[in-house]
DNA sequence: GGTGTGACAATGG
DNA sequence: GCCATTGCCACAC
């Protein structure tokens, strides 16, 4: 599906096909990119992502809990958060309200 | 080239 | 059902 050899470069490229409004978990991108064990690697790649060419809307990958761990490693840990519920996403104590019902999955909605 | 690490996930008590 | 532990893969040093 994906061509691209790189390992980060699947995961960014996953990451931007998640649809506005919606989320998706690091366990998630790991097994659509093959290594459903690697989703620490994920995280990991998203941390590394502001250092890629182009912009990538990490803020739409949590974990599995929907909760938004990861948003100290953006330039402002409001940023995360609030570009969720500039898109609809309601937040609270850093939770996803509804996030089995938000959640998107690239293994289902994908081929 | 071995070791440590990381925005996680699954399992066991 | 919550807390602690283990596993896991790719990358940097």
């Amino acid at each position: 599906m994906l061509n691209d050899d790189n390992f980060f470069e699947k995961v960014y490229k996953v990451t931007c096909l998640v649809p506005r409004g919606r989320v998706t978990t690091y366990g998630a991108i790991a097994r659509y990119i093959g290594s459903p064990q690697a989703s620490r690697m994920v995280g990991w790649a998203l941390n590394q992502s502001h250092n890629a060419a182009r912009f990538i809307p990490a803020h739409r990958v949590i974990n599995r809990n929907g909760l938004l761990t990861g948003k100290h490693h953006f330039r402002h840990e409001k940023m995360m958060q609030e570009l969720l519920e500039n898109e609809g996403v309601k937040i609270i104590e850093d939770l996803v309200v509804d996030f089995k019902i938000l959640f998107w999955d690239p293994n289902k909605e994908l081929i």
